[in-house]
DNA sequence: TGGCCGAACCTGGTG
DNA sequence: GGTTCGGCCA
């Protein structure tokens, strides 16, 4: 029976090989020694690692040998689902797969006592170190202000995934900022430890520390894991390029996949040398290329490669298809963001109603997070159901954190941030001052603030009722507490603690739809604890809050939900859909205002545009709109200098028939677009209301109408320009005022953010 | 101690 | 347009 199953199985592995082509092939085959897949968008290699791991166990690999790091726990969650398809489920649950956050924050767990960590350690994210950032910030009297916390939380992070250590950083900093960036970096340090806490950036580099100072355990997982694979390989910062060299040290069978092309996470650490520099690396490295695109049809490749190939650092190589030519790429454009938004969800329904296509087809992608909100309302009026992949996502929002702070509270003790958020989450009537009291009493103490509410006795400058509150909180705590080092069971202790808190009953009392929602939230939450420890062989709370903190937007999207989706540029890397909009194709949106002016910014938002262009199979829409809410203020945009990186003759230009349109006045120095009369796929001529899509050239259509009465000034937003009084700014915004007078808003270098009436100030555009 | 109001930020992307 | 934060008052 066994030798069947066997045969079978191997035969389906034989299908399968067959089906690769050669280079695919050359790099599932290739297991030993180091290699270097240099995949391009659409060449399949999400298959070559599926094939290569299901290889590797056909050739006797135990599954838990193999170690493959992806991008998203999504990513890894397909990738095992692949593997079950051809190998059965067993072996593919226990292969490692997953996020370089997701396997160390695991591994460390076990660990942790080797690094002066318990195995409860919480994970803060983004969010909660930078209110830990706040509060050092003010204990130590730096105003906000001068300071923004974003910044200083953004230097720390930069410098942990560069693998600078604080004392480093303050030995190298140059200016102000610098300088009190590596103070406040200090006690950020020690406030985490203190608390027993990690946050994202820690989990890559406690791994580090772990190998570094424990050769045995090195050791160990050199053993434990005999294969390494590592995809978006471009996209890895220093320290999970120094993690995977040192477990992959000895055997050295360690395949990278990547596309420099694809290279877009440069701002948060990821270093392109990483890839680069491969073969200088592990010297005896075999590099495949795969090249052949199975996505996209001709037009959407050729858009993309023109585009790409401005780009001067890059490895060569040259996608091809054997796919259809498809349709042209179109660019849409539109009167406003609303009208863009309307237009994209005319061109969905369209397409639903007459084509007979799925929502799940279509993906919306943009820019910024912003740009949503107009396309939510657009696809909401059309009745297009849509699923937004990041924003206000569901474990951020207000409740949902403070659940997941009581639940950390609960198993970390130490955790004194997340004691903070939730001590008058409802209100337990300990206000700033009674609160400085506790916590003046556990820096002197040198003990977590949770200590102190334990031993209110020795805090005599407490209020009566401020005491009693804090050591009936402290006994709540610790009754809970009490039942989970039982070994009770983690849903009930979760469903009875939460209900403790107070929280559900004050938004029971609130009787609001508002507070019903949250209500439901909470309840949600507690049900995927259930759900948690149905799947667990061994739940525990603090595997649920490890889980949760590291999945990221893109992870808990249902790809079975037949639904439109909407996110941004970034989250869409390394998914497809048939039809695919890239929105706000605009000057100072994308590109990004900021990047005008440096080279290698500018290149990494054009690697963002090819990465949003590779995403369509046989349709692409480019979108831009004249004008655009932002900040609150109604911004003119020109339209991107990306879409004339585009070869006109795969191009089609449609405008959108404005409801109201006011004059601007032709803009001489673009030459007219190539439009194509003859494409009647677009177009619906069967269609008996008045068609949405008119084939008017964009300049003659401004010129036909009337000058404008009062007319558009020569500045632009991201131009830089000179004021006599201010000094040198950059343009946020050109807006016009319902008195019809002009006005700038200048970001400058020296006195902030200024609005201009432009019939005042006299700018002096310098760039 | 907590709630209300206006000012100032924001929107550059993420595990 | 939204959110967050600090100041002021009951």
């Amino acid at each position: 029976m066994n030798i069947i199953i066997v045969n079978h199985a191997d035969e389906t592995m034989s299908d399968f090989l067959q089906e690769l082509n050669p280079s695919q092939l050359k790099a599932v085959r290739h297991t030993e020694g180091p290699l270097l897949i240099i995949a391009g968008a659409g060449s399949g290699k999400t298959r070559v690692l599926t094939y290569r791991i299901a290889y590797l166990l056909r050739e006797g690999v135990a599954p838990h040998q193999i170690l493959a790091l992806t991008f998203t726990n999504k990513a890894a969650g397909e990738m095992k689902e692949r593997i079950a398809h051809v190998t059965g489920e067993r072996a593919a649950s226990q292969v490692w797969a997953g996020t370089f956050h997701s396997i160390f924050a695991r591994l460390l767990r076990y660990e942790a006592e080797h690094l002066d960590y318990t195995s409860s350690y919480s994970i803060y994210d983004a969010e909660d170190s930078l209110s830990v950032v706040k509060n050092i910030m003010n204990s130590m009297g730096y105003s906000q202000q001068q300071f923004p916390p974003q910044a200083v939380r953004g230097r720390i992070s930069s410098a942990k995934n560069q693998m600078i250590g604080p004392r480093e950083y303050a030995a190298q900093a140059s200016n102000l900022a610098e300088r009190q960036t590596a103070e406040i970096y200090i006690r950020y340090e020690e406030r985490l430890r203190a608390n027993n806490a990690m946050d994202f950036d820690d989990i890559l580099l406690n791994m580090i520390r772990l190998l570094q100072r424990y050769p045995e355990i090195l050791q160990k997982y050199r053993e434990r894991f005999r294969y390494i694979m590592v995809d978006e390989y471009q996209d890895t910062n220093r320290a999970q390029y120094t993690a995977i060299r040192m477990l992959a040290g000895g055997h050295n069978n360690i395949a990278v996949v990547g596309d420099d092309a694809q290279s877009i996470y440069k701002w948060r650490g990821a270093d392109i040398r990483n890839i680069l520099d491969f073969q200088k690396d592990y010297p005896n490295a075999e590099t495949v290329k795969l090249e052949r695109n199975y996505r996209s049809t001709k037009a959407i490749l050729a858009a993309a490669d023109s585009v790409i190939k401005r780009n001067k650092r890059q490895l060569d190589k040259t996608l091809w298809t054997e796919n259809s030519d498809g349709e042209p790429v179109r660019v849409i454009q539109a009167w406003d963001d609303r009208q863009e938004a309307a237009q994209i969800a005319e061109i969905i329904r369209c397409e639903i109603s007459e084509n007979f296509r799925n929502m799940r087809d279509f993906a919306v992608l943009y820019r910024t997070n912003a740009q949503s909100q107009a396309l939510e309302d657009a696809l909401r009026r059309a009745s297009l159901r849509y699923t937004i992949v990041g924003g206000m996502s569901f474990y951020k929002r207000k409740e949902i954190k403070d659940v997941l702070s009581y639940l950390r509270l609960l198993v970390n003790q130490s955790d004194s941030e997340s004691l903070l958020r939730i001590i008058n989450e409802p209100s337990r009537g300990l206000g700033s001052v009674s609160l400085g009291y506790l916590q003046d009493f556990a820096t002197r103490e040198n003990i977590p603030l949770f200590e102190a509410f334990m031993r209110v006795a020795d805090v005599p400058a407490l209020m009566p009722r401020a005491r009693k509150s804090a050591a009936d909180f402290a006994a709540f705590i610790r009754r809970f507490a009490e039942r989970v080092q039982r070994g009770e069971s983690i849903v009930e202790i979760a469903v009875e603690y939460i209900e403790a808190t107070g929280m559900p009953n004050v938004l029971r009392e609130e009787r609001t739809d508002e507070a019903e929602d949250r209500l439901r939230n909470i309840e949600r939450v507690l049900s995927n604890i259930g759900e948690y420890a149905a799947h667990e062989d061994n739940p525990t709370l603090e595997g649920f809050l490890q889980q949760i903190s590291l999945a990221a937007d893109i992870d808990d999207t249902d790809a079975s939900a037949n639904a439109v989706t909407l996110m941004t540029l970034h989250s869409a890397k390394g998914l497809e859909f048939p039809t695919v909009f890239v929105a706000g194709l605009e000057q100072g949106l994308f590109p990004l205002a900021r990047t005008e002016n440096d080279p290698d910014e500018k290149e990494e938002e054009r690697r963002l545009f090819y990465v949003g262009i590779t995403r369509a199979c046989k349709q692409l829409f480019l979108s831009y709109a004249e004008r655009r809410f932002r900040f609150g203020e109604l911004a003119f945009n020109e339209p991107s200098c990306f879409l004339d990186e585009i070869p006109s003759d795969t191009l089609e230009w449609k405008r959108g028939d404005s409801l109201r349109r006011t004059p601007k006045s032709a803009d001489a120095s673009r030459p007219a677009p190539f439009i194509t009369r003859h494409n009647s796929q677009f177009t619906k001529p069967a269609r008996t209301e008045k068609p949405f899509y008119d084939d008017i050239p964009r300049n003659e259509s401004y010129s036909q109408l009337p000058p404008p009465a009062n007319s558009r000034p020569n500045i632009r937003a991201g131009q830089r320009v000179r004021h006599a009084q201010f000094g040198i700014g950059t343009v946020n915004s050109v807006v016009e005022r319902t008195s019809g007078e002009w006005q700038a808003v200048v970001q400058f270098q020296n006195v902030g953010r200024k609005q201009l009436l432009l019939r005042y100030a006299k700018l002096e555009i310098i760039g």
